[in-house]
RNA sequence: GGCUCGUUCGUCUAACGGUUAGGACACGGCCCUCUCAAGGCCGCGAUACGGGUUCGAUUCCCGUACGAGCUACCA
């Protein structure tokens, strides 16, 4: 393979539902490797399989990859010099090739029954252990075959597989070879006239100028075929690279019944998507020296090697791909909290933590703005508990809509009322929030909340948990949570903000507490 | 059954044939701290097994075991 022409690589998926994590990391190779080299990416939609195929799935599987951050050059939505881009438009492509190799005797027809071909496959399996086609149609004369296919036989198109061993480069796996004792010739074209995958691939990845066609080590043993048909064809074989199954924890391959594995899963978890494309990239690859793992796409496009590629089969690790988020979350946090409001905004809609009207967009709207803010507020005050948005509203509305009377009857609270300086502890504290003009109002600044407790330690001697458990249990129903700072605002502007499901202010808070001890 | 591929801490992985076999997640401990997280530090923990080749094998070769894929007129 002239290794100075352009790469093309391609991702070639069947649209037959979401995407997997497996088929994804597929695609994200790929993209790296395009991306990198400077090269193109191609779309190519594989639905020869017409009863799993269904058009609406290829626009969501473009969604996914999307999603992911993952664009191509050239594909059906986007067409390019080499399309059609979907396997359903090429079908006379496939057939004029088919035609060329039997006009070339490199392929012949074949009119064995599937009564006969079973029959035989048993009686090889039997003799020699392997099921291996006999070959028995190659001796028909070439225009004996025309003359019986035109007066209305059925027949297939066979490839007639070369007498030397097929020898491959893998750039995953290194050399690979293969007797050609083991492969019998393959039906390239059935009989009615459907062509065959190990056939439209070779066809499709030729003519679309693929140099390296990167997939799933699921293909590894076509492969052999499919380098005789390149062969056959007269084509340059594209250098190739087979990459290794991704399984679940109990080691077999992952699937539905792991749990999440569709990019749609992730997606509506609220797993970034910067997130998962690093955590993939690491299934299976290193950098050199192996001791970096935080990867934005950029510095995966410089540094990813696909020669570094493992061969072996990686398990999935959800404990990891939480990790990878929650730094994200934490970043973008930092650098993009526009986007990341954007993102988090669907879980507090449907908790009622934000009005159901907030658009993602940029609006213009005061109260809508402001809603922005308390996203962010929730988001500062309960970011480093969570591992994924979605975790979210079930952290923090035990917070921030909890109960005082089931708070008081609490076992860990009710130990803590009873430590000697807490009545003394709440009773400064409550009466100072009643009596303070800015609570009233709900406008209490974290600061001036931090100025009572002092204000309440320098008053009852109280300090560290004898004078913040006390008072947590009253604004917050529980002795852990977040820092005040970070709570008090969530309070605040969460309850100027009418929402859904009220979130009440200090004073309110305190109101209630009074309220449940009374009782 | 046959063929092909694969095998380093529980998991993801690093290591020109020479390292106290490194890093990360998880786990345990300590620090920070009003608490829970987060963060920082420390620790636990691996070359599947058996033979070669070699002065020296995680690394190269051969077997065994285990796992996976393919073995279709499936993709």
């Amino acid at each position: 393979m002239a290794s100075n022409s352009p790469v093309r690589v391609r991702f070639a998926p069947s649209p037959t539902g979401h995407l997997h994590v497996g088929n994804v990391r597929t695609a994200l190779v790929n993209w790296l490797v395009a991306r990198q080299k400077n090269g193109t990416m191609v779309l190519r939609i594989e639905d020869t399989d017409v009863e799993r195929s269904e058009s609406r799935y290829e626009g969501m599987l473009m969604e996914d990859l999307t999603w992911l951050g993952l664009d191509w050059d050239e594909g059906p939505d986007k067409g390019g010099q080499y399309g059609p881009y979907r396997q359903s438009d090429r079908l006379d492509i496939y057939r004029e090739h088919a035609e060329r190799l039997l006009n070339e005797g490199k392929a012949y027809l074949c009119f064995c029954t599937e009564e006969e071909l079973q029959k035989e496959r048993e009686a090889a399996l039997a003799v020699q252990g392997q099921a291996i086609y006999s070959g028995k149609c190659r001796k028909i004369e070439p225009e004996e075959a025309k003359k019986r296919r035109a007066n209305g036989e059925a027949g297939a198109v066979r490839l007639k597989i070369p007498e030397h061993p097929i020898r491959f480069h893998d750039i995953v796996h290194g050399d690979v070879e293969f007797s050609n004792e083991v492969v019998s010739d393959p039906i390239i074209m059935r009989s009615s006239g459907i062509p065959v995958y190990n056939y439209v691939v070779v066809i499709d990845d030729a003519l679309m100028k693929i140099t390296h066609v990167i997939r799933g080590d699921d293909h590894l043993s076509n492969t052999p075929k499919q380098v005789a048909l390149y062969e056959a064809l007269g084509w340059p074989v594209p250098e190739f690279a087979h990459l290794s199954t991704i399984l679940g924890s109990d080691r077999e391959r992952l699937s539905k019944r792991h749990g999440a594995t569709s990019i749609a899963n992730f997606r509506e978890m609220g797993v970034l998507p910067e997130a998962l494309m690093n955590y993939l990239v690491l299934l299976g690859w290193a950098p050199s020296g192996g001791t970096r793992e935080i990867f934005t796409p950029k510095e995966l496009i410089k540094e990813f090697a696909l020669k570094r590629v493992t061969p072996s089969p990686a398990v999935f690790d959800m404990e990891k791909l939480y990790w990878l988020n929650r730094h994200y979350i934490a970043a973008r946090l930092k650098s993009d909290a526009d986007s990341l409001i954007n993102l988090t905004a669907p879980f507090l809609r449907s908790s009622g933590l934000l009005s159901p009207e907030v658009a993602d967009q940029k609006v213009a709207d005061a109260k809508l703005v402001e809603e922005r803010e308390f996203a962010k507020d929730v988001l500062n005050a309960f970011v480093a508990s969570v591992n994924t948005l979605e975790e979210l509203p079930r952290k923090a509305l035990p917070i921030l809509h909890f109960d005082p009377v089931v708070a008081l009857a609490n076992p860990e609270n009710i130990e803590v009322m009873q430590w000697p300086q807490s009545n003394a502890v709440i009773n400064r504290f409550t009466s100072k929030i009643l009596e303070d003009e800015s609570a009233r109002s709900a406008q209490m600044s974290a600061s001036r909340f931090n100025d009572i407790i002092k204000e309440v330690n320098a008053e009852t001697g109280a300090k560290g948990k004898e004078l913040f458990h006390p008072i947590r249990i009253v604004v917050a129903g529980s002795h852990s949570g977040p820092a005040f700072d970070k709570l008090v605002p969530v309070f605040e502007r969460g309850s100027r903000l009418k929402l859904p499901a009220h979130v009440a202010s200090v004073r309110e808070r305190v109101e209630a507490f009074m309220r449940a001890r009374a009782k």
